[in-house]
DNA sequence: CGTTTGTCGATTGTCGACAATTTCCGGCGA
DNA sequence: TCGCCGGAAATTGTCGACAATCGACAAACG
Protein backbone atom coordinates (compact mmCIF):
# COMPACT_ATOMS: atom_id res chain seq x y z
CA UNK A 1 0.00 0.00 0.00
CA UNK A 2 1.17 3.12 -1.08
CA UNK A 3 -0.29 6.07 1.44
CA UNK A 4 0.54 9.56 0.75
CA UNK A 5 2.01 11.74 3.60
CA UNK A 6 -0.22 13.47 4.90
CA UNK A 7 0.08 17.22 5.31
CA UNK A 8 1.53 17.77 8.46
CA UNK A 9 3.30 21.20 8.66
CA UNK A 10 2.82 24.15 10.75
CA UNK A 11 0.22 26.66 10.08
CA UNK A 12 2.75 29.16 10.18
CA UNK A 13 4.60 27.63 7.08
CA UNK A 14 1.82 27.29 5.41
CA UNK A 15 0.93 30.47 5.70
CA UNK A 16 4.07 31.81 4.89
CA UNK A 17 4.10 29.85 1.64
CA UNK A 18 0.59 31.21 0.84
CA UNK A 19 1.64 34.95 1.38
CA UNK A 20 5.09 34.27 -0.31
CA UNK A 21 3.60 33.33 -3.26
CA UNK A 22 1.01 35.78 -3.30
CA UNK A 23 4.19 38.25 -3.11
CA UNK A 24 6.02 36.47 -5.60
CA UNK A 25 3.58 36.68 -8.36
CA UNK A 26 2.31 40.25 -7.76
CA UNK A 27 -0.88 39.43 -6.35
CA UNK A 28 0.14 41.34 -3.61
CA UNK A 29 1.36 44.52 -5.47
CA UNK A 30 4.21 46.63 -3.81
CA UNK A 31 3.48 49.21 -0.83
CA UNK A 32 0.40 47.29 -0.41
CA UNK A 33 -0.59 46.88 3.11
CA UNK A 34 -0.86 44.11 4.83
CA UNK A 35 -3.42 43.95 7.75
CA UNK A 36 -3.44 41.09 10.06
CA UNK A 37 -6.40 40.98 11.05
CA UNK A 38 -7.64 41.34 7.44
CA UNK A 39 -5.30 38.42 6.62
CA UNK A 40 -5.71 36.28 8.99
CA UNK A 41 -9.53 35.71 8.99
CA UNK A 42 -9.42 35.58 5.02
CA UNK A 43 -6.65 32.85 5.48
CA UNK A 44 -9.19 31.20 8.48
CA UNK A 45 -6.10 31.43 11.49
CA UNK A 46 -5.12 33.09 14.10
CA UNK A 47 -2.86 36.47 14.02
CA UNK A 48 0.36 34.31 15.75
CA UNK A 49 1.07 32.05 12.98
CA UNK A 50 0.52 34.87 10.73
CA UNK A 51 2.23 37.28 12.40
CA UNK A 52 5.60 34.72 12.25
CA UNK A 53 4.99 34.33 8.87
CA UNK A 54 5.12 38.37 8.28
CA UNK A 55 8.42 38.73 10.40
CA UNK A 56 9.96 36.05 8.21
CA UNK A 57 8.75 37.83 4.85
CA UNK A 58 10.24 40.70 6.26
CA UNK A 59 14.07 39.42 6.81
CA UNK A 60 13.52 37.72 3.51
CA UNK A 61 13.30 41.24 2.19
CA UNK A 62 9.84 40.69 0.46
CA UNK A 63 7.83 42.86 3.19
CA UNK A 64 8.88 45.81 5.63
CA UNK A 65 7.54 46.26 8.61
CA UNK A 66 7.45 49.37 10.70
CA UNK A 67 6.78 49.05 14.25
CA UNK A 68 2.91 50.14 14.72
CA UNK A 69 2.73 50.73 11.23
CA UNK A 70 2.15 47.38 9.93
CA UNK A 71 3.75 45.42 7.27
CA UNK A 72 3.76 46.54 3.73
CA UNK A 73 5.16 44.65 -0.15
CA UNK A 74 7.96 45.71 -0.34
CA UNK A 75 8.66 48.65 -2.84
CA UNK A 76 11.13 48.01 -5.87
CA UNK A 77 12.99 50.60 -7.27
CA UNK A 78 14.93 50.83 -10.21
CA UNK A 79 18.11 50.56 -8.26
CA UNK A 80 16.51 47.63 -6.48
CA UNK A 81 16.16 45.73 -9.83
CA UNK A 82 19.98 46.60 -10.69
CA UNK A 83 21.22 45.60 -7.29
CA UNK A 84 19.17 42.21 -7.23
CA UNK A 85 20.89 41.75 -10.87
CA UNK A 86 24.20 42.61 -10.36
CA UNK A 87 24.19 40.49 -6.94
CA UNK A 88 22.66 37.54 -8.78
CA UNK A 89 25.29 38.09 -11.66
CA UNK A 90 27.87 37.48 -8.52
CA UNK A 91 26.27 34.43 -6.76
CA UNK A 92 25.50 32.12 -10.23
CA UNK A 93 29.43 33.01 -11.76
CA UNK A 94 30.74 32.14 -8.35
CA UNK A 95 28.31 28.82 -8.38
CA UNK A 96 29.47 28.38 -12.00
CA UNK A 97 33.08 28.41 -10.87
CA UNK A 98 32.62 26.06 -7.74
CA UNK A 99 30.42 23.49 -10.36
CA UNK A 100 33.61 23.09 -12.39
CA UNK A 101 35.79 22.72 -9.93
CA UNK A 102 33.99 19.37 -9.53
CA UNK A 103 34.69 17.80 -13.06
CA UNK A 104 31.44 15.93 -12.58
CA UNK A 105 29.93 15.42 -16.00
CA UNK A 106 26.40 14.16 -14.13
CA UNK A 107 26.11 17.56 -13.82
CA UNK A 108 26.24 18.52 -17.45
CA UNK A 109 23.47 15.58 -18.35
CA UNK A 110 21.66 17.29 -15.91
CA UNK A 111 21.50 21.06 -17.72
CA UNK A 112 21.59 19.50 -21.11
CA UNK A 113 18.14 17.59 -19.83
CA UNK A 114 16.79 21.20 -18.63
CA UNK A 115 17.94 23.06 -21.61
CA UNK A 116 15.87 20.61 -23.74
CA UNK A 117 12.75 20.73 -21.76
CA UNK A 118 12.99 24.53 -22.08
CA UNK A 119 13.50 24.31 -25.84
CA UNK A 120 10.10 21.90 -26.43
CA UNK A 121 8.22 24.82 -24.39
CA UNK A 122 9.63 27.25 -26.51
CA UNK A 123 8.62 25.39 -29.62
CA UNK A 124 4.88 25.30 -27.92
CA UNK A 125 5.06 29.01 -27.51
CA UNK A 126 4.48 28.48 -23.83
CA UNK A 127 5.49 31.45 -22.17
CA UNK A 128 5.12 30.50 -18.58
CA UNK A 129 6.35 26.87 -18.52
CA UNK A 130 9.81 28.37 -20.51
CA UNK A 131 9.92 30.91 -17.34
CA UNK A 132 9.56 28.18 -14.29
CA UNK A 133 11.98 26.16 -16.84
CA UNK A 134 14.20 28.94 -16.73
CA UNK A 135 14.17 29.18 -13.07
CA UNK A 136 15.17 25.88 -12.63
CA UNK A 137 17.86 25.91 -14.84
CA UNK A 138 19.46 28.71 -12.91
CA UNK A 139 18.24 27.34 -9.19
CA UNK A 140 20.28 23.78 -10.73
CA UNK A 141 23.26 25.71 -11.34
CA UNK A 142 23.06 26.51 -7.91
CA UNK A 143 22.39 23.50 -6.50
CA UNK A 144 25.12 21.91 -7.95
CA UNK A 145 27.67 23.94 -6.64
CA UNK A 146 27.17 21.81 -3.95
CA UNK A 147 27.31 25.21 -1.15
CA UNK A 148 24.47 25.18 0.86
CA UNK A 149 24.77 28.59 2.16
CA UNK A 150 25.31 30.13 -1.52
CA UNK A 151 21.58 28.44 -1.83
CA UNK A 152 20.10 30.15 0.80
CA UNK A 153 21.67 33.56 -0.52
CA UNK A 154 20.50 32.77 -3.09
CA UNK A 155 16.94 31.97 -2.59
CA UNK A 156 16.10 35.36 -1.17
CA UNK A 157 17.41 36.98 -4.23
CA UNK A 158 15.56 34.49 -6.76
CA UNK A 159 12.55 34.65 -4.77
CA UNK A 160 12.78 38.53 -5.85
CA UNK A 161 13.46 38.21 -9.30
CA UNK A 162 10.73 36.27 -9.93
CA UNK A 163 8.72 39.08 -8.14
CA UNK A 164 10.27 41.33 -11.04
CA UNK A 165 9.60 39.10 -13.57
CA UNK A 166 5.48 38.87 -12.40
CA UNK A 167 5.19 42.92 -12.03
CA UNK A 168 5.88 43.49 -15.75
CA UNK A 169 4.03 42.48 -18.72
CA UNK A 170 6.13 40.87 -21.52
CA UNK A 171 4.96 40.25 -24.88
CA UNK A 172 6.36 37.10 -25.96
CA UNK A 173 9.69 37.33 -27.59
CA UNK A 174 11.22 34.60 -29.50
CA UNK A 175 11.14 31.68 -26.53
CA UNK A 176 13.17 29.31 -28.96
CA UNK A 177 15.95 32.46 -29.29
CA UNK A 178 15.70 32.95 -25.51
CA UNK A 179 16.15 28.99 -24.86
CA UNK A 180 19.05 28.60 -27.20
CA UNK A 181 21.01 31.86 -25.60
CA UNK A 182 21.89 29.00 -22.89
CA UNK A 183 23.53 26.64 -24.88
CA UNK A 184 26.90 28.65 -24.98
CA UNK A 185 27.02 28.50 -21.12
CA UNK A 186 26.39 25.10 -21.05
CA UNK A 187 29.23 24.18 -23.87
CA UNK A 188 31.56 26.15 -21.42
CA UNK A 189 30.66 24.33 -18.46
CA UNK A 190 31.42 20.97 -20.47
CA UNK A 191 34.63 22.13 -21.61
CA UNK A 192 35.72 22.85 -18.43
CA UNK A 193 36.16 26.61 -19.14
CA UNK A 194 35.46 28.68 -16.39
CA UNK A 195 36.71 31.78 -18.00
CA UNK A 196 34.14 32.01 -20.75
CA UNK A 197 31.82 30.42 -18.57
CA UNK A 198 31.68 32.69 -16.29
CA UNK A 199 31.67 35.90 -18.76
CA UNK A 200 28.81 34.50 -21.07
CA UNK A 201 26.79 34.38 -17.90
CA UNK A 202 27.74 37.70 -16.70
CA UNK A 203 26.43 38.47 -19.90
CA UNK A 204 23.69 36.27 -20.17
CA UNK A 205 22.55 38.18 -16.75
CA UNK A 206 23.07 41.71 -17.31
CA UNK A 207 21.00 41.54 -20.38
CA UNK A 208 18.07 40.67 -18.85
CA UNK A 209 18.49 42.97 -16.12
CA UNK A 210 19.19 46.01 -18.01
CA UNK A 211 16.52 45.04 -20.73
CA UNK A 212 14.26 45.02 -17.58
CA UNK A 213 15.67 48.41 -15.76
CA UNK A 214 15.79 50.13 -18.65
CA UNK A 215 11.60 50.04 -18.64
CA UNK A 216 11.67 50.19 -15.09
CA UNK A 217 8.94 53.17 -13.19
CA UNK A 218 9.46 52.91 -9.70
CA UNK A 219 6.08 54.37 -8.70
CA UNK A 220 4.22 52.31 -11.35
CA UNK A 221 6.17 49.35 -10.93
CA UNK A 222 7.37 47.87 -14.01
CA UNK A 223 6.37 48.90 -17.72
CA UNK A 224 6.24 46.80 -21.02
CA UNK A 225 9.16 44.89 -21.73
CA UNK A 226 10.20 43.03 -24.71
CA UNK B 1 20.38 68.10 28.39
CA UNK B 2 21.36 65.01 26.88
CA UNK B 3 18.42 62.63 27.32
CA UNK B 4 18.87 58.74 25.65
CA UNK B 5 16.73 57.50 23.49
CA UNK B 6 13.80 56.32 25.19
CA UNK B 7 13.87 52.14 24.07
CA UNK B 8 10.71 51.80 22.54
CA UNK B 9 11.73 49.26 19.75
CA UNK B 10 9.05 46.17 20.14
CA UNK B 11 10.29 43.73 22.66
CA UNK B 12 10.28 41.21 19.36
CA UNK B 13 13.35 43.03 18.49
CA UNK B 14 15.34 43.51 22.09
CA UNK B 15 14.81 39.88 22.52
CA UNK B 16 16.31 39.14 19.29
CA UNK B 17 19.41 41.18 19.98
CA UNK B 18 19.83 39.57 23.15
CA UNK B 19 19.63 36.07 21.19
CA UNK B 20 21.68 37.31 18.68
CA UNK B 21 24.26 38.89 20.95
CA UNK B 22 24.54 35.64 23.08
CA UNK B 23 24.49 33.21 19.72
CA UNK B 24 27.41 35.73 18.28
CA UNK B 25 29.49 35.58 21.23
CA UNK B 26 29.29 32.05 22.16
CA UNK B 27 27.82 32.36 25.01
CA UNK B 28 25.39 30.15 23.47
CA UNK B 29 26.98 26.92 22.02
CA UNK B 30 26.10 25.34 19.30
CA UNK B 31 23.63 22.76 19.35
CA UNK B 32 22.09 24.22 22.42
CA UNK B 33 18.85 23.74 22.74
CA UNK B 34 16.57 26.90 22.89
CA UNK B 35 13.74 26.36 25.17
CA UNK B 36 10.96 28.92 24.82
CA UNK B 37 9.70 28.94 27.79
CA UNK B 38 12.80 29.07 29.75
CA UNK B 39 13.97 31.81 27.66
CA UNK B 40 10.90 34.02 27.67
CA UNK B 41 10.88 33.43 31.99
CA UNK B 42 14.54 34.65 32.40
CA UNK B 43 14.01 37.42 30.14
CA UNK B 44 11.00 38.42 31.49
CA UNK B 45 8.76 38.06 28.20
CA UNK B 46 5.79 35.90 27.25
CA UNK B 47 6.68 33.63 24.21
CA UNK B 48 5.13 35.22 21.83
CA UNK B 49 7.44 38.00 21.17
CA UNK B 50 10.29 35.35 21.71
CA UNK B 51 8.87 32.87 19.24
CA UNK B 52 9.24 35.68 16.75
CA UNK B 53 12.95 36.17 17.49
CA UNK B 54 13.43 32.83 17.38
CA UNK B 55 11.76 32.65 13.79
CA UNK B 56 14.34 35.28 12.74
CA UNK B 57 17.04 33.63 14.07
CA UNK B 58 16.16 30.50 12.00
CA UNK B 59 15.99 32.16 8.68
CA UNK B 60 18.99 34.30 9.45
CA UNK B 61 20.89 30.72 9.43
CA UNK B 62 22.43 31.26 13.52
CA UNK B 63 19.65 28.83 14.56
CA UNK B 64 17.50 25.80 13.64
CA UNK B 65 13.97 25.17 14.22
CA UNK B 66 12.66 21.40 13.30
CA UNK B 67 8.42 21.51 14.23
CA UNK B 68 7.30 20.21 17.97
CA UNK B 69 11.01 19.69 18.49
CA UNK B 70 12.31 23.29 19.04
CA UNK B 71 14.94 25.73 17.99
CA UNK B 72 18.63 24.86 18.66
CA UNK B 73 21.86 27.06 18.18
CA UNK B 74 22.98 25.82 14.40
CA UNK B 75 25.90 23.51 14.28
CA UNK B 76 29.06 24.84 12.15
CA UNK B 77 30.62 21.77 10.62
CA UNK B 78 34.19 22.39 9.17
CA UNK B 79 32.01 22.52 5.87
CA UNK B 80 29.98 25.61 6.63
CA UNK B 81 33.11 27.13 7.98
CA UNK B 82 34.86 26.74 4.45
CA UNK B 83 31.19 27.61 2.74
CA UNK B 84 31.09 31.24 5.51
CA UNK B 85 34.22 32.08 4.19
CA UNK B 86 34.37 31.47 0.58
CA UNK B 87 31.36 33.33 0.32
CA UNK B 88 32.50 36.16 2.18
CA UNK B 89 35.09 36.22 -0.03
CA UNK B 90 32.56 36.49 -3.03
CA UNK B 91 31.13 39.13 -1.17
CA UNK B 92 33.78 41.22 -0.29
CA UNK B 93 35.63 41.40 -3.51
CA UNK B 94 32.30 42.64 -5.58
CA UNK B 95 32.28 44.94 -2.97
CA UNK B 96 35.36 46.11 -3.76
CA UNK B 97 34.91 46.29 -7.68
CA UNK B 98 31.70 48.37 -6.95
CA UNK B 99 33.41 50.72 -4.31
CA UNK B 100 36.23 51.19 -6.59
CA UNK B 101 34.08 52.35 -9.53
CA UNK B 102 32.87 55.03 -8.02
CA UNK B 103 35.89 56.96 -7.38
CA UNK B 104 34.95 59.18 -3.89
CA UNK B 105 38.72 59.78 -2.61
CA UNK B 106 36.22 59.81 0.75
CA UNK B 107 36.13 56.32 0.88
CA UNK B 108 39.82 56.08 1.10
CA UNK B 109 40.16 58.18 3.97
CA UNK B 110 37.37 56.62 6.31
CA UNK B 111 39.33 53.15 5.54
CA UNK B 112 42.44 54.55 6.42
CA UNK B 113 40.91 56.44 9.32
CA UNK B 114 39.87 53.20 10.43
CA UNK B 115 42.90 50.58 9.73
CA UNK B 116 45.33 53.68 12.05
CA UNK B 117 42.40 52.81 14.63
CA UNK B 118 42.80 49.59 14.13
CA UNK B 119 47.18 50.06 14.27
CA UNK B 120 46.74 51.69 17.73
CA UNK B 121 44.72 49.11 19.13
CA UNK B 122 47.52 46.54 17.88
CA UNK B 123 50.14 48.39 19.51
CA UNK B 124 48.06 48.71 22.72
CA UNK B 125 48.03 44.74 22.56
CA UNK B 126 44.41 44.88 22.60
CA UNK B 127 43.17 41.72 20.83
CA UNK B 128 39.50 42.48 21.40
CA UNK B 129 39.24 45.81 20.26
CA UNK B 130 41.63 44.55 16.60
CA UNK B 131 39.08 42.52 16.22
CA UNK B 132 36.29 45.14 16.54
CA UNK B 133 37.70 47.67 14.32
CA UNK B 134 38.85 44.69 11.95
CA UNK B 135 34.56 43.90 11.69
CA UNK B 136 34.21 47.92 11.12
CA UNK B 137 37.21 47.89 8.54
CA UNK B 138 35.01 44.44 6.44
CA UNK B 139 31.71 46.39 7.06
CA UNK B 140 32.74 49.88 6.15
CA UNK B 141 33.67 48.04 2.43
CA UNK B 142 30.53 46.38 1.90
CA UNK B 143 28.74 49.70 3.05
CA UNK B 144 30.99 52.06 0.63
CA UNK B 145 30.23 49.67 -2.41
CA UNK B 146 26.41 51.54 -2.05
CA UNK B 147 24.63 48.24 -2.63
CA UNK B 148 21.93 47.68 0.12
CA UNK B 149 21.09 44.29 -0.99
CA UNK B 150 24.75 42.98 -0.79
CA UNK B 151 24.74 44.65 2.71
CA UNK B 152 21.98 42.71 3.73
CA UNK B 153 23.44 39.33 2.65
CA UNK B 154 26.53 40.24 4.15
CA UNK B 155 25.08 40.81 7.32
CA UNK B 156 23.85 37.56 7.64
CA UNK B 157 27.33 36.56 6.39
CA UNK B 158 29.02 38.28 9.12
CA UNK B 159 27.45 37.53 12.11
CA UNK B 160 27.96 33.96 11.54
CA UNK B 161 31.93 34.75 10.93
CA UNK B 162 31.78 36.44 14.19
CA UNK B 163 29.88 33.49 15.45
CA UNK B 164 33.21 31.49 14.24
CA UNK B 165 35.50 33.83 15.95
CA UNK B 166 34.58 33.47 18.93
CA UNK B 167 34.13 29.75 19.43
CA UNK B 168 37.78 29.52 18.74
CA UNK B 169 40.46 30.05 21.74
CA UNK B 170 43.05 32.76 19.62
CA UNK B 171 46.22 33.45 21.30
CA UNK B 172 47.40 36.58 20.72
CA UNK B 173 49.58 36.73 17.87
CA UNK B 174 51.33 39.61 16.27
CA UNK B 175 48.56 42.10 16.16
CA UNK B 176 50.04 44.65 14.23
CA UNK B 177 51.42 42.42 11.45
CA UNK B 178 47.32 41.81 11.14
CA UNK B 179 46.83 45.22 10.86
CA UNK B 180 49.45 46.17 8.48
CA UNK B 181 47.60 43.29 6.38
CA UNK B 182 45.08 45.77 5.08
CA UNK B 183 47.54 48.68 3.53
CA UNK B 184 47.92 46.68 0.49
CA UNK B 185 44.55 46.55 0.24
CA UNK B 186 43.71 50.21 1.10
CA UNK B 187 46.59 51.39 -1.12
CA UNK B 188 45.12 48.74 -4.34
CA UNK B 189 42.25 50.75 -3.79
CA UNK B 190 43.28 53.86 -3.81
CA UNK B 191 45.10 53.77 -7.04
CA UNK B 192 41.72 52.27 -8.84
CA UNK B 193 43.09 49.07 -9.37
CA UNK B 194 40.27 46.73 -8.66
CA UNK B 195 41.90 43.39 -10.16
CA UNK B 196 44.56 44.15 -7.72
CA UNK B 197 42.50 44.85 -4.80
CA UNK B 198 40.47 41.47 -5.39
CA UNK B 199 43.43 39.09 -5.51
CA UNK B 200 44.58 40.56 -2.36
CA UNK B 201 41.78 40.56 -0.76
CA UNK B 202 41.34 37.23 -1.44
CA UNK B 203 43.95 35.90 -0.58
CA UNK B 204 43.01 38.21 2.75
CA UNK B 205 39.85 35.99 3.43
CA UNK B 206 40.82 32.65 2.07
CA UNK B 207 43.97 32.98 4.65
CA UNK B 208 42.02 33.48 7.97
CA UNK B 209 39.58 31.18 6.37
CA UNK B 210 41.51 28.11 5.97
CA UNK B 211 43.80 29.36 9.34
CA UNK B 212 40.42 28.51 11.03
CA UNK B 213 38.95 25.29 8.98
CA UNK B 214 42.12 23.86 9.40
CA UNK B 215 42.02 23.50 12.91
CA UNK B 216 38.79 22.61 13.34
CA UNK B 217 36.43 19.61 14.74
CA UNK B 218 33.18 19.55 14.15
CA UNK B 219 32.29 17.98 17.45
CA UNK B 220 34.91 20.19 19.49
CA UNK B 221 33.65 22.91 17.47
CA UNK B 222 36.99 25.32 17.11
CA UNK B 223 40.35 24.28 18.66
CA UNK B 224 43.27 26.43 19.55
CA UNK B 225 44.50 29.06 16.52
CA UNK B 226 47.93 30.81 15.99
C1' DC C 1 10.61 -12.69 25.31
C1' DG C 2 9.41 -9.55 21.66
C1' DT C 3 5.94 -6.66 19.78
C1' DT C 4 2.43 -3.63 20.09
C1' DT C 5 -0.21 -0.31 22.55
C1' DG C 6 -1.19 3.10 26.11
C1' DT C 7 0.26 6.85 28.91
C1' DC C 8 3.07 10.63 30.64
C1' DG C 9 5.95 14.67 30.66
C1' DA C 10 8.04 18.11 28.06
C1' DT C 11 7.86 21.27 24.47
C1' DT C 12 6.03 23.62 20.74
C1' DG C 13 1.78 25.39 18.11
C1' DT C 14 -2.38 28.13 18.18
C1' DC C 15 -5.86 30.99 19.92
C1' DG C 16 -8.67 34.84 21.88
C1' DA C 17 -8.40 38.81 24.72
C1' DC C 18 -6.36 42.89 26.25
C1' DA C 19 -2.79 46.78 26.13
C1' DA C 20 -0.13 50.17 23.57
C1' DT C 21 0.42 53.06 19.72
C1' DT C 22 -0.71 55.60 15.78
C1' DT C 23 -3.96 57.88 12.71
C1' DC C 24 -7.88 60.28 11.50
C1' DC C 25 -11.54 63.39 12.13
C1' DG C 26 -14.44 66.73 14.14
C1' DG C 27 -14.96 70.58 17.19
C1' DC C 28 -13.08 74.66 19.25
C1' DG C 29 -10.90 79.07 19.64
C1' DA C 30 -7.89 82.76 17.77
C1' DT D 1 -9.39 80.15 7.61
C1' DC D 2 -6.03 78.08 10.21
C1' DG D 3 -4.03 75.53 13.83
C1' DC D 4 -4.63 72.53 17.49
C1' DC D 5 -6.49 69.71 20.82
C1' DG D 6 -9.12 65.69 22.16
C1' DG D 7 -11.17 61.25 21.44
C1' DA D 8 -12.67 57.49 18.74
C1' DA D 9 -11.23 54.03 15.35
C1' DA D 10 -7.91 51.12 13.38
C1' DT D 11 -3.89 48.52 13.79
C1' DT D 12 -0.10 46.39 15.88
C1' DG D 13 2.18 44.51 20.27
C1' DT D 14 1.93 41.42 24.21
C1' DC D 15 0.11 38.15 27.21
C1' DG D 16 -1.77 33.90 29.46
C1' DA D 17 -4.20 29.75 28.57
C1' DC D 18 -5.20 25.79 26.04
C1' DA D 19 -4.42 22.29 22.26
C1' DA D 20 -1.36 19.38 19.51
C1' DT D 21 2.67 16.79 18.90
C1' DC D 22 6.62 14.09 19.98
C1' DG D 23 9.90 10.80 22.49
C1' DA D 24 10.32 7.63 25.98
C1' DC D 25 8.97 4.50 29.06
C1' DA D 26 5.63 1.39 31.03
C1' DA D 27 1.97 -1.96 30.35
C1' DA D 28 -0.60 -5.43 28.00
C1' DC D 29 -0.77 -9.05 24.75
C1' DG D 30 0.67 -12.79 21.86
Amino acid sequence: MTLNHIENRSLRDRVLDALREAIITGEFKPGQQLIETELATSLGVSRAPLREALQILSTEGLAETVPYHGTTVRRLTKADVEELYSLRSVLETFAIRRMIEQHNSEHVVRLRTCFEAMLAAAEANDLKQVNQIDREFHDMLIELSGHSLLLTSWNVVSMRVRQVMALLNRRNSDLKRIAYNHVPIIDAIEAGDSDKAVELMQAHVAASGELIAEGWHDDGEGGDIK
